[in-house]
DNA sequence: GACATATTTAGACGATTGTATAAATATCTA
DNA sequence: TAGATATTTATACAATCGTCTAAATATGTC
């Protein structure tokens, strides 16, 4: 399990920006607006989260869209579930 | 979601610890012996690691014993599934 | 080409983090 | 009480992080 990862979840802007990626894929624009913070600063944070592979960004004209990489979040639930979930799916499934 | 949550678990060596006490509790010098480095180092992150509630801390004499606390391992497999889990259980329960 | 829009990259800066050493606290034994 | 062991707390410091502004890159339009 890469530390980028854990890493690239421990800030809240990020993880509200993954939130919101969980809706429909978005432009780097689309989300930057949603935060009270730079452009540069939303840029910055999507980059890691791309370094981090739980995002995937394509270019589309002038804009970048991005939309989450779904793979990587099984794998974060498999690394908790197999390392300390025990009997720990939470019960919400059938 | 408690934002010194994800925060605990963005270092290494504190997973590290936590898998450590996946197989069984641990006192304080049980756990540091097996890091290179400083006892007060490892006193830290368990104090970070307690204030994200991931383990509970009990005196037994003179030592101190470190578990861990499954509740919030459950929450974080939660949280993950609730939000981008959709059919990323794992797929290795029965 | 020139200009506007969308986004990233570069550089700087204050805040937080991980580590170390030293001092403090707590328990046990004599 | 004194001394040994176990652990935490205090303080300091270098490294990393999140943010900013400004400059650079890429695309679209005229």
């Amino acid at each position: 399990m890469d530390d980028s990862l854990f890493r690239a979840l421990a800030d809240p802007t990020r993880r509200k920006i993954l939130e919101l990626l969980t809706q429909h894929s978005l432009t780097a624009g689309e989300i930057a607006e949603q935060f009270p913070i730079a452009f540069a600063s939303v840029s910055h944070h999507l980059g890691v989260l791309k370094a981090a592979d739980l995002v995937a960004a394509e270019r589309e004209g002038q804009f970048i869209r991005y939309r989450l990489n779904t793979t990587v979040f099984q794998e974060v639930v498999r690394y908790f579930m197999t390392r300390f979930g025990g009997d720990g799916e939470g019960g919400q499934h059938a």
